[in-house]
RNA sequence: GGGCGUUUAGCUCAGUUGGUAGAGCGCCUCCCUUACAAGGAGGAUGUCGGGAGUUCGAGCCUCUCAACGCCCACCA
């Protein structure tokens, strides 16, 4: 903190502070500590990754709660790490290979994923450097990476469990297939577009008889995989037909007629031509039916060359095969007619390719009987979401869940620990190759989630049950992340942490909103809307950030709109507490600064008072992850509180030790949320220190001892006196160089206590106590039972004052109907709550006393 | 098709067991009062999306309608 500037240098601050915790390696957490264990694991970002808002949300509410916990006598761990990322960290390889025109197959397989390693090792702290801007309080020395040798044992392990247990197995079924990844993806890995399309009806031929059957189809070039045309068979149109055989077109090939209930009669035709190899609802049908599966489009979105398909076809990419079909058809005079059609068509959602269902041998995960105790767990409080609306989505998933196809055709990742032998083809699903001569590894590796859901666990030593971390850290306590991965991760963990563990690998699952741009869009760099946290960090400071994404962050976990200008408000608020403190610490000349309990103001007594009562609700507030409103709450103790009135009062009579008892637990309660600014200053407070920083201070709890309700309610009398007083200033322009003598008639014993007060900051010069006062020409105002003359003379216009009165008296009168209505109601009275009675009661005459002076005076003004 | 969310001051949004509304930004007036103009003082602004119901009393609970958004399913 320099003594020269007036403005707070974020910056600067942040980044030595931040040293200084790294130097100090105070995120380091003790697995032998004896205080309670308090974990978070990261959710960890991806190695290609670059920070975005989405992080910046993410991480600084990790922190916040880590170094809540942390002040709170918790040994707080805060595990880093990465994810590796498959598909999206191979795409970035390969395109870089593309560059020299190569592509990984010109490397092959080793040379590849040596390649990759290099860039993922080059870029794996990355991201993680970036997040220590936000702050962040993570344990580095113990950062992890999904890949490494931990990870890929527990993966392994786990793997070659749950294929012991039958929970894994390898199959011939459609999957999501992306031609451009070249590989399989899993079904929440595809996102649906709508878009617009056709509806091509085709009509088949029936054979050795007339007529013909005509089928819809929004993938004619598909038809070459037909193996079956299919009706409802309580469809009286087509019921007669099943049984018979038709013949293809273009081909000739000949296909059975069959009923299947699948079948909706009242889409396109009623008719639909059934490809087990290409569609998945074919390929159940297909299925019931023991058809035949034939593929004509192969791994890369070519028809295929084979004797299905004609050789006008074989070889054309799916777009030019699916025109050639069409144009084809309409040669043949078989296409009956186009309609056009939106639907919605499957995407990767790495690189936005049209997916091809597709069927191939893969590697599936058996999830309803994994999913069964996820769902107890749950359902029973073990794991609780926040906000809970989430239960329902996650449980509704859970109890609808397919196999989990966990194979990708990729190079980087981790290998499938499944080997086949070289000659028998005999496949051994073990942790290591059982003869390296003669076994050859599976090729595929795992979807990365398939990693990420051991993370709570793998991070801490598991298989190592005994290990130090596991013991002390696991399960871990909260998991914080966006609502977009529940699917993805949280469920998977949950699955995986029960199985193998036994234990929920945590209590709480706190989601929060998504960040989005102004116009509440997602961010993306397509769309040029991003924000970079970074720059926000530059231009407002870290601490400007954490704050204000804090205080949008409501707890019920809204999409949160941001734009640059908004993070004028955490600065803004930085600046402010900067330059109080530095205030307050300009002007400390005692040496003692402890508080003598018997000698307080009644200043003093209400700053400690609402000390007290904002830290009760900073502390509920954050157990119950409200975390918004804790942004709130010291928003406005700070502001409206200690600066605009404890701080000025303090210039009249000041307390050095309560200002700085205030000022001190203020920024432990603060720490938290902005930890740089905090720790800057509590570094130069002058209060005894136990701990090397204030991220080790003690939290701040409710304290029965700063309890003074009685006189901050006196308080709260004076101040809206002051106030009463600024606004008969303001509204009849008198200016601040003119000092004003106002009477009083009544509450002598605490009004003569303050005149101080009421000299500074209402610019009084004379106060008189008299019960009646005869000055007319005087501007009146009214606190509680006490009525406040302000003579004066010619400065006053008093059909405006009277004005001004009756203004008051309409508002308390309207008021008042509403009070008495409800009094005067037997039933209200009857069966409202006494208390809530007696204080309407209360409110009445306090309102009718206010109504009777301010009518007075509105009498002896006309 | 199923589920969820949102609708409150010009804008962005709070509002925790039902007791008649708040903040930030913006706006108007005044003030460079030696911590802070990234500030201070004062002020204006709302039939709480529409309708119905429960209740003595509804922004809050129930039903219904409307608009916008999201998720799941994926009827060729």
């Amino acid at each position: 903190m320099s003594e020269l500037s007036t403005v707070y240098n974020a910056r600067e601050t942040e980044k030595e502070i931040y040293k200084f915790w790294e130097d100090n390696n105070c995120f380091r957490a003790n697995a032998k500590s004896d205080k309670p264990p308090y974990s978070i694991v990261i959710p960890p970002p991806n190695v290609t990754g670059v920070l975005h808002m989405g992080h910046a949300l993410d991480e600084t509410l990790q922190d916040i709660l880590i170094r809540y916990k942390r002040m709170s006598g918790y040994e707080a761990l805060w595990m880093p790490g990465c994810d590796h990322a498959g598909i999206a960290t191979q795409n970035v390889v390969e395109k870089n290979l593309a560059k020299e025109n190569k592509t990984r197959h010109d490397l092959g397989r080793e040379k590849f994923v040596e390649t990759t390693w290099e860039w993922a090792n080059e870029h794996k702290d990355r991201i993680l450097e970036q997040c220590k801007l936000l702050g962040a309080s993570f344990d580095l020395s113990r950062k992890r990476f999904t890949l490494d040798e931990g990870c890929s044992n527990a993966v392994k392990k786990v793997f070659v469990d749950l294929y012991n247990k039958g929970l894994i197995y390898k199959g011939n079924y459609i999957v999501n297939w992306c031609p451009r990844c070249q590989s399989a993806i899993s079904d929440v890995e595809t996102n649906y577009e709508t878009e617009p399309g056709n509806l091509w009806e085709i009509s088949y031929a029936l054979l050795d008889e007339p007529g013909a059957i005509v089928i819809a189809t929004t993938r004619p070039e598909t038809m070459f995989g037909d193996v079956a045309i299919a009706v409802n068979p309580n469809d009286y149109k087509y019921k007669d037909l099943i049984g018979k055989t038709c013949v293809m077109p273009l081909t000739g090939r000949r296909i059975p007629i069959i009923g299947d209930d699948y079948v909706d009669k009242s889409f396109g035709t009623g008719a639909l031509k059934i490809t087990p190899a290409h569609d998945p609802n074919d390929f159940e049908v297909g299925k019931r039916h023991n058809l035949e599966q034939i593929k004509v489009i192969d791994e890369c979105g070519n028809m295929m060359v084979n004797e299905y398909v004609p050789p006008q076809i074989q070889g054309l990419n799916r777009v030019e095969a699916r025109k050639k079909t069409v144009e084809m058809l309409k040669e043949n005079e078989v296409l009956v007619r186009v309609v056009e059609h939106t639907h919605n068509v499957g995407k990767c959602q790495r690189c936005s390719t049209t997916i091809e269902p597709l069927l191939s041998t893969q590697w599936f995960v058996k999830m309803k009987p994994l999913a069964k105790p996820a769902i107890e767990a749950v359902k029973t409080g073990k794991i609780k979401f926040i906000p809970q609306r989430w239960e329902k989505n996650y449980l509704m998933w859970m109890e609808n869940i397919r196999d989990w196809c966990i194979s990708r055709q990729l190079w980087w990742g981790h290998q499938i620990p499944a080997y086949y032998h070289n000659q028998t083809g005999e496949m051994v699903v073990a942790l290591e190759n059982p003869d390296p001569n003669n076994y050859t590894q599976d090729k595929d590796v795992l979807d990365t989630w398939f990693s990420s859901g051991l993370w709570p666990f793998e991070t801490m030593g598991w298989p190592d049950t005994n290990s130090e971390d596991y013991k002390k850290f696991y399960p871990t306590s909260t998991l914080v992340t966006g609502f977009d991965i529940i699917f993805f991760w949280v469920a998977r963990m949950i699955t995986m942490g029960l199985e193998f563990t036994n234990q929920a690998p945590f209590s709480t699952v706190y989601i929060h909103g998504l960040i989005r741009d102004e116009l509440g869009q997602k961010m993306s760099k397509s769309k040029g809307n991003t924000i970079d946290p970074v720059d926000l960090i530059e231009k407002y400071g870290c601490d400007a950030l954490r704050f204000t994404l804090t205080y949008l962050c409501t707890y019920g976990g809204q999409d949160i709109k941001i734009s640059d200008e908004k993070f004028e408000f955490g600065r803004n608020f930085a600046n402010k507490i900067y330059n109080a403190a530095r205030f307050v610490l300009m002007n400390i000349t005692k040496k003692d600064l402890t508080i003598d309990y018997n000698n307080l103001s009644i200043a003093d007594k209400w700053i400690l008072n609402e000390l007290n009562e904002c830290t009760k609700l900073v502390v509920d507030n954050l157990e119950n992850f409200r975390i918004g409103e804790v942004a709130s709450i010291l928003y406005e103790f700070f502001r409206t509180k200690y600066c605009d009135w404890y701080v000025e009062l303090s210039k009249i009579e000041k307390n050095e030790a309560v200002l700085v008892y205030v000022l001190d637990k203020f920024l432990r309660l603060l720490h938290p949320i902005m930890p740089h600014i905090t720790e800057a200053i509590w570094q130069k407070m002058p209060v005894k220190k136990d701990e090397i920083g204030i991220l080790f201070a003690s939290y701040p709890t409710f304290d029965d001892k700063l309890k003074f309700n009685n006189d901050a309610k006196k308080m709260e009398t004076v101040f809206e006196t002051i106030k009463a007083l600024r606004n008969i200033r303001a509204e009849f322009n008198i200016p601040l160089g003119l000092k004003i003598d106002i009477i009083i008639d009544n509450n002598e014993e605490l009004y003569s206590q303050i005149i101080p007060y009421l000299n500074r900051l209402a610019k009084v010069n004379e106060v008189r106590f008299e019960k009646e006062s005869n000055i007319k020409k005087s501007a009146y105002c009214t606190v509680n039972d006490t009525k406040i003359t302000v003579p004066l003379e010619d400065l006053i216009d008093l059909d405006q004052e009277i004005k001004r009165q009756t203004k008051k008296a309409d508002k308390i009168k309207l008021e008042l109907t509403s009070i008495e209505k409800r009094l005067n109601n037997p039933n209200f009275t009857n069966s409202a709550p006494k208390d809530v009675v007696s204080k309407t009661q209360e409110k009445k005459e306090e309102l009718l006393q206010e109504l009777q002076l301010i009518e007075e005076t509105i009498n002896k003004l006309s």
